[in-house]
DNA sequence: CGTGATACCGCACACGGTTGCATAAATGAA
DNA sequence: TTCATTTATGCAACCGTGTGCGGTATCACG
């Protein structure tokens, strides 16, 4: 009866439908129908009950390659990261949520990184040989808008998240921050303060964002001179470039940071300085990530729905997948100016 | 020459091996070896050379799950995290680095967590089917010593990291943190502080632990009362939990902390009662997550050294991939003390 | 008992690669 | 020219699943 008893541990190899086929003294496709509820060719409930309790005693386990091989979907969805190695918290973040949304639809998740548009092609070749069942492109610049014309992958979906326009003919969420960038500079420049310092890290190309943009204008707006601080992102890098700049030009009187992480470097460079915040420098910083609530003075920050974000990216990705031919989801979300002690 | 214009867009299939041997006339396992630089069966220069060309100017990407079912190799790797939806920085830090350490070496890595035994059975059916080439595991409790030796993952390698104690015939890379917990200890009571708190987040499953231990043993040396505060390991519940406690039990001297996280929220709490760190209380965390450097008080931690730790831990990986018969590699790291402004 | 409908199941091929072995071509030596 | 040897390529099987289509029981019904 039970045959597999203990006499050879090794090369245990792995229970194929065969297996279960040859147990049961029956063919294959059989086995397979059975275990996948397959409706053309019927299946007795009995046969199918045999499958199901042969299939768990020996601990079969689908071959994923096999499968996908057959079927030529591979239940892996692939997440662009425009960022060199996603440092920084928000592409944690959003890598994170990503993860544990395609979890919850069973897929895994990988993730892959490119930051400049000259890596695009490698990264192209590494999600085509994967075979991904669908992209989602998380970027923040014009990258995507110049590559997906091309019709770089005619056969893969994607879904693009946090690009700042529209795009034709893809599904996308897109998270609108000009409500929350207007009323942060708003804010910021309410008690009468006149000298706001930007702080980015590449700021030629932050020219198209709308958080430059709501800078500029409510800047101008209220006649004041533009001042900019570029540093490389991060948040130690900012903190000594702000630390340089301060001893430089003096201390402004507010910070409009393009993301919470080069608000909390600055932050650090204000107690370095002894400097108050916000009685002496008011900060306000972009993304909402956690970290800007646990300073001894939390952080204003403008907060990105990152729940509803990463929930309907793949919902939208997996729609998609599923009907080719659907019509196209598009859906905006807000940002949302988050008020605390830093402003 | 050229019949691949824009004469159909649609129905762009990938191409194969069998489509560049059908335009060169030659067979797709000559394709095959040109490509793979196979060496037994030698091939012309040339070959391979009008081979390669015909390959880039088509295209040619290889089918991934093809590949895995002939060669048995998916080129995926497994992270298990013994946690809830990999919450927590560390997690978040460690999954980040391993991340960037498989993609160096062309992998791919896809994370799954499991935080109760009670989960393993699925998480096990997870990665199994996705047939990874290999698993990190990185745990921090006793669940993967009861469940390897089951010999639940014959064919697959596995790496522990994180584990308190030597595993018998398992690759291995360990931090350990006893000198670590020592000194910050040490370091704790040495001005003469007598009531220290020990902040975990599980007690129960934490008495395994040196950190516990070393509280335990550093405190009933001094001839001191333990106080212990549990919460749900994260920021907020720290947060809340300790603003509670010093409620009802008054202020500690000092704070042990299981880990920066909750460092971070003991952190605020002592600061919404505007208590000052040091002055009034101590506190040292654990694992020297980036955070923690960017309070305006700087927390004391004992680092984890987390870039050998992942860049080992894949390194052991690939060679037991490589060779299954290799001898074992196991690893002790060393955890250390960073004194900073907390304490 | 014959016939057709119906419910089940198996054969065989496809998916796109890798690889052992046979074979053809080229080369060299006798 | 012939044969042995090296070099280069093709044939075919295989990995594990999915699936169209044809085949075989079963059964009802006339």
């Amino acid at each position: 009866m039970n045959n597999d008893s203990s006499n050879l541990k090794l090369a245990k190899k792995r229970v194929t439908l065969k297996d279960i086929a040859r147990v049961l003294d029956l063919s294959h496709a059989t086995v397979s129908r059975a275990l996948n509820g397959s409706s053309d060719p019927m299946i007795s409930q009995k046969t199918i009950e045999r499958v199901q309790s042969a299939a768990a005693e020996l601990g079969y386990r689908p071959n994923r390659a096999a499968r996908s091989l057959s079927t030529g979907q591979t239940g892996l969805i692939g997440l662009w990261l425009w960022t060199e190695v996603f440092q920084g918290s928000y592409h944690a973040a959003v890598s994170r949520m990503m993860h544990a949304e395609a979890m919850r639809r069973s897929r895994q998740l990988i993730v892959d990184c490119v930051a400049r548009p000259s890596l695009l092609s490698s990264s192209e070749r590494s999600f085509d040989s994967w075979s991904v069942d669908g992209i989602i492109s998380h970027e923040s610049g014009p990258a995507f808008e110049t590559m997906y014309p091309n019709g770089n992958y005619p056969n893969v979906p994607i879904v693009s998240t946090g690009a700042y326009h529209w795009l034709e003919h893809v599904d996308q969420v897109r998270v609108n921050m000009i409500d929350g960038a207007e009323h942060a500079m708003i804010h910021l420049l309410a008690p009468g303060r006149r000298r706001i310092l930007y702080v980015t890290d590449d700021l030629r190309s932050r020219q198209g964002d709308c958080r430059f943009q709501s800078y500029v204008r409510q800047m101008e707006t209220a006649g004041n001179r533009l001042e900019f601080l570029e540093t490389n992102g991060t948040r130690r890098g900012t903190r000594e470039r702000l630390t340089d700049y301060i001893a430089k030009a003096g201390v402004p009187e507010g910070l409009f940071c393009h993301n919470d992480d080069m608000a909390i470097g600055a932050y650090r460079a204000l107690c370095d300085l002894k400097l108050r915040v916000p009685e002496d420098v008011a900060i306000v910083g972009f993304d909402g990530i956690e970290d800007t609530e646990y300073l001894e003075v939390p952080l204003t920050t403008v907060s990105q729905p990152f729940e509803q974000l990463c929930s309907l990216a793949t919902q939208f990705l997996d729609d998609r997948i599923e009907d080719p031919t659907r019509s196209l989801q598009q859906v905006e979300l807000k940002a949302e100016l988050i008020v605390r002690d830093s402003s």
